[in-house]
DNA sequence: GAGGGTGATGTATGCGCATACAGTATAAGG
DNA sequence: CCTTATACTGTATGCGCATACATCACCCTC
């Protein structure tokens, strides 16, 4: 790698001047198609690449989306064993026993939307975790709005970034802020499948395990869920029955406490689908059938969902659509900066299965 | 948004010269507390957020890693129906069918292997998805150096990026190319999975289910299979009985026109989870029984492969752990230009499960 | 008390590009 | 043949920051 080829070179080269390199990138039809040939010759000659950052510092803009996530905890187990070798290999016969799956389909897919519906309108993806200070060394100061997802970055700190930059919200509630958020509708998807269960299944006893007690999403399901009751005639509970965190072993426990306490209501309505696929775990194995003696519904609508036995009643949320969404209210915030702050809610699908009873 | 605060702003309001702004980021150690506080009651005073270009700009290092995936094939459906409205909802109760499984697990945990890694590192991960010349548009000029994964830039121009910064290529293998490359022991992982089936179960009668004809991958893993039959003294095959596109439906389609044809092998080695998995539905769905008629093995190690009824037998690569890989070589590069290319290998796990026979 | 550190800060410059503005050449119009 | 429009191209400047170097104050040391 020897010095990196500027415009500069390229100009000489081509004996035009930088303004014209310049033009033959960004402004092609002003530059007369002799004098771009003999540039992009150059170009290719010299293996010029233009500097990003310059280009950004020159134009006023980054071209980029920053996306910013939570901390992924727990995962960060180390490096890896590397075996840097020609035939050196480590042949592993033994383990039969089963690898943890990758909990966070969630945030994948979000992952996903974005950086699609971003790349559809020429802008890049830089992805953050969500860690003390970097965001705002690393992130902001490189991009031209944020996304990200709520209760990532320390309120303080967020305000701080959005007076520079615009900021969107996924999964929070307004909280008398003034960020644009894209949300999925957890009330409304928890009260169809609550009143689901009740009206088809003939079930009134029904109980809510929930997930952290700071997670709006959480909070909002549990809303529904009260709703759904409410429409039914059914009293309503004022906390959830149980609380897990949100991952199949904290629901795995859960289940096996209820097992144990003795006291299974009819139907559990689970906050999200890990949570009920731990639930689901934890009545298969002591001898309870889901969904004849008790009946699990998820929320989610993730993957192994899907392939569970029974499979799970769920509600589906459009994961990978609410990346696209937050990127294209961002977009939109960019082209109009007094607009009002905007709230998009994205609509959600029932997922009738094996575990409450249908199609069994 | 009024005009932004640069470092200018923020000295004159600090009464200290922007030298010392900036020393306050880069270098706190040589600025005495006092001036720390003040400039630092400035900075929040004004919102002030450093420019991540001009910083680049100046110092010469973007402090940020590129990652160039393959084109997200169909996954583009057009945007989603966003409800911008207080209470208006959309309940959908009714479609009681099943969404596609989102397939590529695969690239999300590379992903999230290398965005953990390259934080570990304080470098931003700037996503791209190969398409046309946007790579070299947007993402090679503001990047210290590349992931790729192989076959995803075309040869050309990855080579002429190449000239620019250093290139990482997972899972491809090395065709006289000088990037540094990352993959998982393919031919080991096949083989040992091979000499297991026919071992453990005294099968002799095994067939190849194979990927694209272009994948590297799936040319090490055919390969790994001959060379466990060699090992076993049985007569090799030129070519896999079948090849998919390593799509689940795609597997399904293979699996029936192998009981079409009427000429099931006792197992089937297939080259990746998705095709075994299709493969396994298609033949449940024809009556036969896995393993007791038909063997399945696959090879990734994806979630589903575990949830899957019976549970699939496979070779397990380590796919955080790749991006993981990718990026610490990547790094190491950066630290010494004039290494020479590496090539590094990462160990699989054969996981034994019930579509073999084992745990049955 | 002169010489030589040492720590804190300021001055000046350049990083590589985009772009406003100012040419220049050529064609068209009168 | 002169004017004016048109199509290209060049010159000059600034984007916001990092940093080499210069400066200055102060403390030691013999």
């Amino acid at each position: 790698m020897p010095k990196t080829p500027t415009v500069y070179d390229v100009a000489d080269l081509a004996g035009v001047s930088i303004a014209t390199v310049s033009r033959v990138f960004r402004k092609p039809h002003k530059v007369s198609q002799a004098t771009k040939d003999r540039v992009n010759a150059a170009v290719l000659n010299l293996g010029y690449v233009p500097s990003g950052s310059a280009r950004s510092l020159a134009a006023r803009r980054a071209g980029a989306i920053g996306l910013c996530f939570p901390d992924f905890d727990g995962i960060d187990g180390g490096p890896a064993p590397i075996v840097y070798a020609d035939g050196r290999v480590i042949e592993q016969l033994d383990p039969p026993e089963d690898v943890e799956p990758s909990g966070d389909l969630y945030l994948s897919e979000v992952m996903l939307g974005t950086e699609i519906e971003a790349w559809r309108h020429g802008m890049a993806v830089t992805i953050a975790v969500a860690r003390g200070d970097e965001i705002f060394d690393n992130l902001a100061g490189r991009v031209d709005g944020m996304i990200t997802l709520s209760r990532t970055v320390p309120e303080g700190l967020l305000a701080h970034i959005a007076r520079h930059i615009p900021v969107v919200v996924i999964a929070g509630t307004r909280a008398g802020d003034d960020y644009d958020h894209i949300g999925t509708d957890n009330v409304a998807g928890m009260q169809a499948m609550t009143r689901h269960v009740v009206d088809a299944h003939g079930v009134r006893d029904l109980a809510f395990v929930g997930g952290p007690a700071d997670s709006p999403d959480d909070h909002d399901r549990f809303e529904g869920f009260r709703m759904g009751l409410h429409a039914e005639g059914i009293e309503l509970p004022s906390e959830p029955l149980l609380r897990g965190d949100f991952t199949r072993s904290h629901g795995r426990m859960l289940g096996r406490r209820l097992v144990e306490a003795g006291r299974v209501p009819r139907a559990l309505v689970c906050s999200n689908d890990q949570t009920a696929l731990g639930v689901l775990d934890a009545l298969l194995a002591t001898g309870l059938r889901v969904p004849e003696d008790v009946i699990v519904t998820g929320f989610d609508g993730i993957d192994a969902s899907q392939t569970s036995r029974p499979r799970l009643t769920t509600v589906r949320q459009p994961m990978r659509e609410l990346g696209r969404a937050a990127v294209d209210t961002l977009l939109r915030r960019l082209g109009d900066p007094l607009m009002p702050p905007q709230t998009g809610t994205l609509p959600v699908t029932v997922l009738l299965r094996e575990s409450c009873g249908c199609l069994a």
